[in-house]
DNA sequence: TTGAAAGCGGTACCAA
DNA sequence: TTGGTACCGCTTTCAA
C-alpha cells in the first residue's frame, strides 16, 4: 500500500492525504480523521526512501566504527554505546545505520557515507589523536558528534567522553600514596586517543612528584591477555622491576596477574594492580578491578547521552559545539597495597 | 556531485554515465575509462536513496532488537552479535540499520520495518518461545534470519543458535555424575525461547536418570546477581538444599557464590556451581566459568555466519531455509567438585 | 553506442 | 481546503 493506492482508496489526491498525515493545518479536521483511519487500517506507511529524496532528510543516524584491517574484532565498548545511542533515536523516530570503516582510505568512506545521504548526521567512534577525521567531517558539512576526543584538534567539535587522563591521574596518585616508586604502565595502543590520555595522567601524576617517567616501564600494544602477561613478565624479569602495575583494561590485567602469579609472587602484598575497565566493573567483585569508569549499563547512557547532542545539533545546526566530560569513578580492590619495603 | 552534474561536466547523458558506473556492457571502453576517471576525480558516489528507490533494492540489512519495556539495558550479546554481521555486510557493499523494538506493538512495528523499504532482508534477535514474528515475517515475504530459534514454530524458516539445550544437559550430566542429586537451576526467563531450551536440558538429564525435577530447585527470572543471589540463599535456606546449582550466566552465577559464601560454605567442596556464558569465557581463569559457549569474538563471528546466511537467502530467495546450530564448549573449573556425602 | 523520457514514492509549490 | 504538477536522483525501457 502506498499513497497513491491509499489517496485512489480514499478518493482524494496524494496531496491531501500526505498533509493529512503529516499533521499540515490546511487540512479539515474531519477529512484528517477520515484519511488516519484509513492509513491505519490499510497498514500505510510512507516509504523511507521516497520520503527522503523528496524532504533531503533520512531520519536516521549513521555510526562509524573503525575496523582494523589487522585485528577482526571490533572494540566490543562500541556495541553498548550504540544500543544505547538506537534506543534514543528509535523514541525520536530515528533509524541506526552501522558503518563499518577500515582504516584504509578513510576519507573515502567518509566522502561517500555523506553522498548516500541515507543519514543525517554520524557519530565518530574510536578518534586517534590529532584526528583528520574531524576536520574531514566539517567540511563536508554532515553534523557529528565524537565518541571520544582528537588531541592536537584545535578547532571546535562536538564531543562526549569519559576523562580518562584523570581516572589513570588518580590511579598514579593512589599508587604513589601507598609508596610504590616503579608503576609500570600496560598502556593501550597510544594512537588512540583515550590511551594517548592515560598515559598523560600517568606520566603528570609521576611529574608532580618530581619521578622521571621510565621508557622501560612503559607499554603500548592492542590490549589482550597475552600482550598483559607479556609485557609484565619483561618488566618483572628487567634490573628495576615495578612493584605496581597500572593495566589498561580487565583482560590485560588477567595476563598481568598472571605473570605476577608465575613469578611466585602474590597480588597485593608483592605487586600491586590497578585496571580499568568500561565493561567488566560488576566483576570487581570477583576478579579485581580498582578502577573503573563505567558498567555497560552506564556505556548504553553514554550512548543515548551522545544521541540526544547530535539530534539536537541536527534540529538547530547553528548552535555551538557540544561537549560532555563523564567522571571515571575509582574504586581500589583487594589487589592492591602499600609498596613492599 | 549528483550524477546529472557528472554527466554534465562529461558532456554526456546521466544514461550513459549510470551505465558506465555500472557496468553495462553496451558502453565503450573509451567512455567508460573516461567516466570512472571522472567519478573518482570528482568524488562522485550515488545517493543511496534514488538508487533504492529506482531499483528497490536497499543494500542494507536490518537487525531488529528487542527492547523491553520493563528494563532499560537492552541485552549486550546483541551488540557483537551485530558487529559481526556488520562486518560481513560491509564487506559486500551493505549496511547495518539497527532497528530497536519494543515489546508492545510488534506487529506494526515489523509491518512498517517492510512498508519503509530501506533493508532488503533482517534479522530477529531474542526470539520467545512460538514467536509470532515468524509467521508475521513469512507472510510479509521479507527475508530473514533467527538469532535463535523459537519452538513449537512449526513451519520452516532460517535461523542460528547454539546448543542451548545440549550445553544444560551436559552441565547437568556432569554434576550428576559426580553424585549430585539436588540441583537448582537459576535460570533466565523461561519465555525466551534459550531459557526455554536450557531448562529442558537440565529436565532431560534428570529424568535420564529417573529423577523427578523439583519446583523447588528451579526459578526464572531476569539474569542478574540480585537474582542469583536471592535463588541461591532462598535454595540453600530450604528444607532440602541443592549441592549444586547451575546458573544461567555468569553474573548470576557471581550473585550464587555470594549467597554460598554468605552461608559460610565453600565452593566446590560444599556447593558446586556450573555457569554458561557467552561473553565472559576468557576470565574463566579469575572466575569460575566451567561451561561455556563462546567469546565475545566469537559472539561476532556466529554474527558473521548469519549475515552470510542471510545475504544468501536475498541473492537466492528460492532456496530452502538455511539453519546453522553451534555446539557448546564444556569446560569444568574448580568451583565444581563431587557431591558432598 | 548513446540519449530521451517515464517512473520509483513521496513532498511542496502554486493555482483553484 | 483541495488538487495539479514539478521535482528529489537514479535506473531502465525504448528509440535513434
Amino acid at each position: 500500500m502506498n499513497l497513491k493506492e491509499l489517496s485512489a482508496h480514499l478518493g482524494l489526491s496524494p496531496t491531501t492525504v500526505s498533509r493529512a498525515l503529516n499533521g499540515y493545518p490546511e487540512v479539515s479536521e474531519k477529512t484528517r480523521q477520515r484519511v488516519q483511519k484509513a492509513a491505519t487500517e490499510q497498514g500505510y506507511s510512507p516509504n523511507a526512501r521516497a520520503q527522503g529524496l523528496a524532504t533531503g532528510r533520512a531520519r536516521a543516524i549513521g555510526h562509524v566504527l573503525p575496523m582494523s584491517t589487522q585485528h577482526e574484532m571490533v572494540n566490543p565498548i562500541f556495541g553498548d554505546f550504540v544500543l544505547g545511542a538506537g534506543a534514543a533515536y528509535a523514541r525520536k523516530g530515528y533509524e541506526v545505520v552501522i558503518s563499518l570503516v577500515d582504516d584504509t582510505g578513510e576519507e573515502a568512506a567518509y566522502r561517500a557515507i555523506k553522498a548516500r545521504g541515507n543519514v543525517d548526521g554520524i557519530i565518530v567512534h574510536g578518534p586517534h589523536m590529532n584526528d583528520p577525521r574531524i576536520a574531514l567531517l566539517r567540511e563536508l558539512q554532515l553534523p557529528f558528534v565524537v565518541h571520544g576526543r582528537a588531541s592536537f584538534v584545535t578547532e571546535p567539535y562536538s564531543w562526549l567522553d569519559t576523562n580518562n587522563q584523570r581516572a589513570f591521574r588518580r590511579a598514579t596518585d593512589f599508587l604513589l600514596d601507598l609508596g610504590h616508586r616503579r608503576i609500570g604502565l600496560v598502556n593501550g595502543l597510544e594512537f588512540m586517543d583515550f590511551a594517548h590520555r592515560r598515559r598523560a595522567g600517568y606520566t603528570e601524576a609521576l611529574v608532580a612528584r618530581g619521578l622521571a617517567p621510565d621508557p622501560a616501564l612503559m607499554r603500548s600494544e592492542e590490549m589482550t591477555e597475552t600482550y598483559g602477561y607479556a609485557s609484565a613478565r619483561d618488566m618483572l624479569d628487567g634490573p628495576a622491576p615495578p612493584t605496581a602495575f597500572l593495566a589498561a583494561s580487565m583482560i590485560v590485567a588477567i595476563g598481568v596477574r598472571r605473570a605476577i602469579q608465575d613469578r611466585g609472587m602474590t597480588l597485593g602484598r608483592d605487586v600491586s594492580v590497578i585496571t580499568h575497565d568500561d565493561d567488566l566493573s560488576y566483576l570487581r567483585n570477583s576478579v579485581d578491578v580498582p578502577i573503573f569508569t563505567a558498567t555497560r549499563s552506564s556505556v548504553q547512557k553514554a550512548g543515548t547521552r551522545a544521541a540526544h547532542m547530535l539530534l539536537s545539533l541536527i534540529d538547530n545546526p547553528d548552535q555551538p559545539p557540544l561537549t560532555h566530560l563523564l567522571e571515571a569513578e575509582l574504586i581500589i580492590g583487594s589487589s592492591t597495597g602499600p609498596a613492599p619495603s
